[in-house]
DNA sequence: TATCCGACCTGTTGGC
DNA sequence: TGCCAACAGGTCGGAT
């Protein structure tokens, strides 16, 4: 499924393969793909005819690619959202949702696959930031350079929520989903449902190295899953599965002291922890 | 205003 | 074998 690091594979997948050419036209199969769009489908495919991509960036889990003329096609994977690159005369995938097509069509035309549409496309304005107007609230994500890893802290400090909650919080720390947060945590040693606000500033730290680097190793087993001639996110790759340390792991020993992880109903959802290296709070 | 929680969606899995 | 419920989970909007 894809997550910050598959996303940031996609991207560099995008920007080898989409990136400085011109849109010639676009096809909504789905409109609920678009319906992040307000002015719908006809209105999505009118604003990127004729515009050449000019770049492709991310933050968090969005991407966007930046348009000649100051807006930006966004995309959201949601759950199963793919974005491939493939040559016009391959038949449909099943679960189709978009086309956009080139006018140099040798190289093949953008699709975006999305069994479940969770994820989504969308034009934008950019801000001053050049971030699409639609994200300009979300956070920077950890691996961005500039994330302010003290302003991080403080906002946490500030927030009178559970742990977990506040990782998931986009507005706080974006790029973070339920996998890594179970991942980061247990990293750290720390209960899913400690307040936010309880840890210390050195604490706070530890736990962005931690997410980082389950990140980074993600992403090296991510790029491992792509061929040279396609931009492709296997939702379903097993590869990084197997470097989980808690996710999915309900029974089995934990890695570091044997005790089982333990699997509990969360907002919906589930948490993934050891009940001996995270202790609840009191 | 801040926080929480259900709905959205579809394929897979497991129980009966 | 077939049916059905549970599950996966990011984001948004309504409820508290």
């Amino acid at each position: 499924m894809p997550e910050l690091p598959e996303v940031e594979v996609v991207r560099r997948g995008l920007d080898q393969w989409v990136a400085r050419r011109v849109i010639s036209g676009a096809q909504v199969l789905h409109p609920r793909a678009v319906r992040r769009h307000a002015a719908g489908p006809a209105d999505f495919a009118d604003r990127l005819a004729g515009r050449r991509v000019t770049a492709v960036r991310r933050r968090g889990k969005y991407l966007w690619l930046p348009l000649d003329g100051g807006s930006a096609l966004l995309a959201h994977l949601g759950m199963s959202g793919q974005l491939l690159v493939q040559p016009g005369r391959a038949p449909d995938e099943k679960h189709l949702r978009v086309r956009l097509t080139f006018d140099d069509t040798a190289r093949g035309e953008l699709r975006f696959v999305d069994q479940r549409t969770f994820g989504g496309l969308s034009v934008h304005r950019l801000t001053g930031d050049g971030v699409p107007e639609a994200i300009a609230h979300i956070a920077r994500d950890p691996m961005d350079p500039a994330f302010d890893e003290d302003a991080f802290h403080d906002a946490l400090r500030r927030r009178a929520t559970t742990l977990k909650r506040a990782l998931l919080d986009q507005t706080l720390i974006s790029g973070v989903g339920n996998i890594y947060a179970d991942e980061a945590l247990w990293r750290a040693r720390l209960h899913y449902d400690r307040p936010a606000g309880s840890l210390t500033r050195r604490r706070t730290a530890e736990l962005v190295r931690h997410i980082r680097e389950v990140m980074a190793a993600a992403l090296a087993a991510g790029g491992t899953s792509f061929d040279s001639l396609y931009v492709n996110v296997n939702g379903q790759s097993g590869y990084f599965d197997r470097s989980l340390d808690v996710y999915g792991r309900e029974g089995l020993p934990c890695r570091r002291c044997g005790t089982p992880v333990r699997r509990r109903p969360w907002t919906n959802r589930s948490s993934y922890f050891c009940p001996r290296c995270q202790r609840p709070p009191r």
